[in-house]
DNA sequence: GACAACATACCAACCAGTCGGTATGTAGAT
DNA sequence: ATCTACATACCGACTGGTTGGTATGTTGTC
């Protein structure tokens, strides 16, 4: 090994991303085929990495699960102060434009803008529970951070008795969770974007926004 | 043997009922655990039939889901002829009974409720697409079930520029899917229910119901 | 040189599917 | 009516490949 400080080293990715290169594979793999489905050879492959590499890092396959389903919470976090509709000053229009984001990513394959941890809790709720603990975690997280926006838009032009402002943040997650589905039915995210439109009916609807 | 014609037979199940309850077993075990976690053994120990009537009844495990599918659009079927609502006079009351009684199900255990349907896609559509193609003809068949009440009601009431019978019957579809993934995540069927009153008031307020 | 970050080789359990066989029904000839 | 010939329904041990997980070796880094 004479030559390893010019030409070309060997391009082995670096000492210490292999956690990172696990989880990215899981979510892509899982949502793909799901949990169960899923093999832990699997994950390795697309992560470039071994057996021996996963093992060191988690526990089991159900740790990675739980692990990657923390990590998918982080990743959602800059749809909530990262894009240009966050800083609108009405928080109706900031609720929308979240609305308006979610459709916008619902083009091409469907394994592209599908859900890691709604596609993870439909096969593993019943058989882990801290899987499914970990993904009611991330959902809720979801929620919460949609709430504020829903709350001051209530504030600010009324909203039909009983309703709550985590009450439309889960129904907007449903929607999307169900349209996700539907689009696996068809192969397609058409029917998914169809789906988001009502929706986005119903909450202009909800505050007068005619 | 000498007491063969008295006293209590083998009670074995009637020749002929296997392939019923494979498939019963099937929708059980699936909508619990999803498809490819569900073993064959498994299926047949619910069941309560062996290895062998399994797979004389059906080339495969993915051949009994292709039929459960089926069989589970026949299950259906009921919910649009058989029920009290369906007699109403007014398209839009049929419709808004539907959802009600689409409601009243969600209670008790997660899997008492959830759809076959939607959980068997969600892990199979890449890896079967004879299975995705079965479970894309089963939401067809149940949106198009839903969809002469809706233009019904639409000619009745009229509705927003675009919309069409199918769009709506398709978001409903949607709204359930997306519920049930929800309650999965909590394991308790009160998001779900949350998620389909906003959905009953779109359909209201839609068709200016007030 | 010690420790973390990997890789390689391996294993026991499990899986979908097969196969030889049995039990039960049924149609036709006599 | 009964016997033969055949079909359908079902049984359960077995197999080849796969799976999650382990035990042990190697390499880079401080």
């Amino acid at each position: 090994m004479t030559a390893t400080h010019s030409s070309s080293p060997p391009a082995r990715t670096p000492r210490g991303s292999a956690r990172a290169k696990l989880i990215a594979a899981a979510h892509q793999e899982v949502r793909r085929q799901g949990y169960a489905a899923t093999t832990v050879d699997q994950i390795c492959a697309a992560a470039g990495v071994t057996k021996g590499a996963f093992f060191h890092h988690f526990e089991s396959k159900e740790a990675l699960a739980v692990a990657a389903a923390e990590a998918w919470t982080e990743r959602a976090r800059p749809m909530f102060d990262m894009l240009p509709h966050t800083k609108l000053e009405d928080p109706l229009d900031r609720l929308l434009g979240h609305i308006d984001f979610r459709f916008s990513l619902l083009h091409g394959p469907v394994d592209g803008f599908t859900c890691f941890i709604g596609t993870m809790v439909q096969d593993a709720y019943a058989t882990s529970e801290s899987i499914r603990l970990a993904c009611e975690a991330s959902i809720a997280a979801y929620c919460e951070a949609l709430a504020p926006d829903i709350e001051a838009a209530m504030d600010a032009y009324g909203a039909p008795d009983g309703m709550t402002a985590l009450d439309l943040a889960r129904h907007i997650q449903s929607v999307l969770q169900g349209g996700f589905v539907l689009a696996k039915t068809t192969n397609d995210p058409a029917i998914a974007r169809e789906s988001v439109a009502h929706l986005t009916r119903y909450v202009r609807m909800i505050f007068g926004r005619t």
